[in-house]
DNA sequence: CGCTATGTTGACATAGCTCAAACACAGTGG
DNA sequence: CCACTGTGTTTGAGCTATGTCAACATAGCG
């Protein structure tokens, strides 16, 4: 566990928050010195490896936490074991599902991933004393409902290629957000297979689909993992839009 | 547009507002007798048929509603006319996307549907004045979030004969919430063609499915739209759970 | 009672799945 | 240093669920 300190005066940024990104966008950013200060007393920091599992699908959680760095895939399972990722969470997403025991999804770490994580209980209370920490949640919690609508419409109406296409672009725009240049270059965070079941295709399928990409000159595919997209445009194209 | 009255007592309830199920389970039970008030002197009701659109996909909107009865269906559409239902709204939900100009669906009355519609600036303001307010709308969104994460692993991961039961059974559970008998018996509320939409199928496999389930005595087709289940439990198997 | 909407059914086409084999590469031990 | 194994990925060859297109049936409505 980390150690908190803080400055002469009481109110001023633990230690532990003065880099976090969180601190500024996600939701620590609703809460003043003293309350940061109060919240980090009692979390506790830690790097967990690709595969981790954050939080079970019907798995009692008493813990939320905040994404320091890495990103997180949420899914959900039927009983025969097919498998649907319903969606990707990056720093500086809050992770758990409030106001309930059971989330009904998994969170599993896609790739190396930082949390920071604080007892359900705390955050619970901090949430009914202000109003600035409710208010966002609620704007992640309308953010992510954005997203996963986006991509029920690219689960229910795109092709193999159009779904590739959108999510290469779903982590390019991801990873850098407020890109100016054409040309991007990034790691995709999870192997065919996760691709796959975020997509509803089959593993095979996405391998066609990004040998497709690249042999159109979409993108260039470095390393498995690693991918350049010389003109995002013309990916955005692929990508149905 | 409605009469607003009130009784001798000044935070009595206003009459637009006695007989409203959002006064209960709704956003508005959040709510005083005064802010009741408040609220509905700057309300109007409204019936609208089907069909009738009720927020654009990129309209700008300045007022939210609650749903009243009926329903409503929430689409996003792709450049080329291809179209995805990204939800279902029943009563007492709310309608808009707060904070936000634009909302990226479109809303559409499925069945007839009454709405109690509000100033978004008014309903803002309150929400900034009042935690509860907004706690009960992060309720709703979480519950939102929830339905269209589900929704995910049915279109991403689901066989046809498993959408159309998983469709029917959504409507027979949300028309009768808390149901005790096996046997059980409504109405579909939007055509074959929106439930394709919904289920990112097409019309025909659509009626092919239901016509499957017919004739496997899971469901009996009465008129087109009306349905009666005689075991839930049968439906839910074919849903796959 | 006929007209138009909406839904059903059939015959065929195809996108994406399945199964199987080859490949690529990183790590491990001889 | 090189074979050996394991894991992830690509590629290929059929197969099947679902889409497409077109004919037909039915329901609702004037």
């Amino acid at each position: 566990m980390d150690v908190q300190r803080k400055d002469v005066h009481n109110s001023d940024t633990p230690v532990l928050c003065q880099a976090c990104e969180s601190r500024h966008r996600g939701v620590c950013g609703a809460l003043n010195g003293d309350q940061l200060l109060r919240l980090s007393k009692h979390s506790t920091r830690r790097t967990v490896e690709p595969g981790t599992e954050l939080v079970g699908e019907s798995l009692q959680t008493t813990s939320y936490s905040n994404i320091i760095s890495g990103v997180v895939k949420l899914s959900k399972m039927m009983a025969d074991g097919r498998q649907q990722i319903v969606g990707l969470q990056f720093a500086p997403d809050f992770l758990g599902r409030p106001f309930r025991s059971e989330n009904g999804v998994s969170a599993e770490a896609a790739t190396e991933v930082q949390v920071c994580s604080f007892s359900k209980h705390l955050i619970e209370r901090m949430i009914s004393e202000m109003p600035e920490l409710e208010h966002k949640l609620l704007e992640q919690t309308l953010n992510e409902l954005d997203e996963a609508r986006d991509w029920m419409l690219t689960l229910g109406r795109k092709t193999a290629g159009e779904k590739v296409a959108s999510f290469v672009l779903l982590i390019a725009t991801h990873a850098f957000p407020d890109n100016e240049k054409d040309s991007i270059e990034f790691d995709l965070p999870m192997s065919r297979v996760d691709i796959a079941d975020f997509l509803g295709l089959t593993m095979e399928t996405v391998s066609r689909q990004l040998t497709k990409l690249r042999k159109d000159g979409v993108i260039h595919i470095v390393n498995n993992r690693h991918v350049t997209v010389p003109d995002i445009s013309r990916l955005s194209d692929r990508a149905g839009f």
